[in-house]
DNA sequence: AATAGTGGATAGCGCTACTATCCAATGTCA
DNA sequence: TGACATTGGATAGTAGCGCTATCCACTATT
């Protein structure tokens, strides 16, 4: 398969593929002579998945990078393999919100640390869930913690759902880069439920059969 | 209040709070003379929302914009507030993904409307939930219904948790603000913690008493 | 009178993610 | 054999976004 052909069956442009070739996004092609090289299924994969992390995760074309990275020498472990998922795809960093080392505040480390999370310090995500409280506490939104063990309690719900898959892949390559695009492509149908799920509450308070609306 | 106090209040520098006026974010002070105006705390509490949704929500300064210009004509109903509210933190257009109009699968818009929720066209969050549905589909994770319901359960939870207070506002505006500050601050913490919980549940089939993988 | 701060306008910058152009080497087809 | 297209490789340029810097005339303060 030549460059022009990787490029029709993905839809991206050969100026394009070269770029990801120079980014080390995508594997080179295996060299047949000094001005040709062919590509495979593999290549055709990569691109699509580059694409999905791109357009679909917002992902950067440096976190593209940790991915590719992270599936060329996958951890051994499949509980590395699972922090090393959620690292990727820890939010972007915030401009003005604090320096990426700190910037966890003592309440919500123990907010977090109350949910039974490992310390923010440990784990990616109890990490990310603290900035995450830190920064809404910031903007004037503090958490209760009711509402985040209510929220927790969905959440794992929301997790039970594919935890098994993700974790089965046949090689740890193939387990890490489910759990990568499985939540990339999830994570945006969790959030429009939510919205559903709000549009729908709000419509029963206002339109039910004697509600009234507060 | 001066444009140098209105950044020392805020944190942000007066080039981009003059960036702000100009581009219609931030509205403008009082003018006591030609060269004179006078900021007041509603200029601060603008300022720290325009940073909330750059910084947190990663709303483009047009989606910002678009924020403002709803806070200033809010609308009259409830309901169509919180449409207002999902329409404006929709998701980033997909550069590759279909054109803006359609894009959404008929599979997909058959699920959304297997949950209840009104068809794509009508409501905000359920073309999103369209457009994630057909998002994941087209890059090889199609979502059973199964799966949807169940999340669509859990997502019920968690909107319950706020939806009272999201819309019981005093004023339009303040209603409106408070819908979408609060999608914003709290949207990552729900996706941190569907992290954790997938880490805690992926510990506890790894590491529980006689739990074997798989 | 000197100075510093202001509103207003315009231009430039740094970054990201491409996109375009050029080149020599090679393969292809007449 | 020779014209022509394509390739890999390198280098340079571009578009858009979100600021940032500079300049100016003016005005309030000292």
């Amino acid at each position: 398969m030549r460059i022009s052909q990787l490029a029709d069956a993905t839809g991206v442009g050969i100026p394009t593929l070269k770029y990801y070739l120079r980014e080390g996004l995508l594997h080179a092609g295996e060299a047949e002579s000094a001005t040709r090289a062919s590509y495979d299924a593999s290549h055709v994969e990569r691109v699509r998945l580059v694409r999905t992390l791109i357009d679909v995760g917002r992902l950067s074309i440096e976190r593209v990078r940790e991915v590719v990275a992270a599936l060329e020498h996958p951890p051994a472990t499949r509980h590395e393999l699972l922090g090393t998922a959620h690292d990727v795809l820890r939010a972007h960093d915030q401009p003005r919100l604090g320096s990426p080392a700190d910037g966890i505040a003592p309440a919500a480390v123990g907010q977090v640390a109350a949910l039974g999370a490992p310390p923010c310090a440990d784990s990616p995500a109890a990490r990310q869930l603290g900035l995450a409280l830190t920064a809404a506490s910031a903007a004037g939104w503090p958490i209760s913690d009711h509402t985040l063990e209510t929220w927790a309690g969905a959440m794992r719900t929301v997790a039970g759902q594919d935890i098994d898959a993700a974790l089965a892949g046949t090689s740890s390559a193939d387990a890490l880069r489910y759990a990568i695009v499985g939540n990339v492509l999830t994570d945006p149908v969790i959030i429009a439920l939510r919205r559903v799920a709000q549009e729908q509450l709000s419509a029963e308070m206002l339109g039910g059969t004697g509600g009234q609306f507060r």
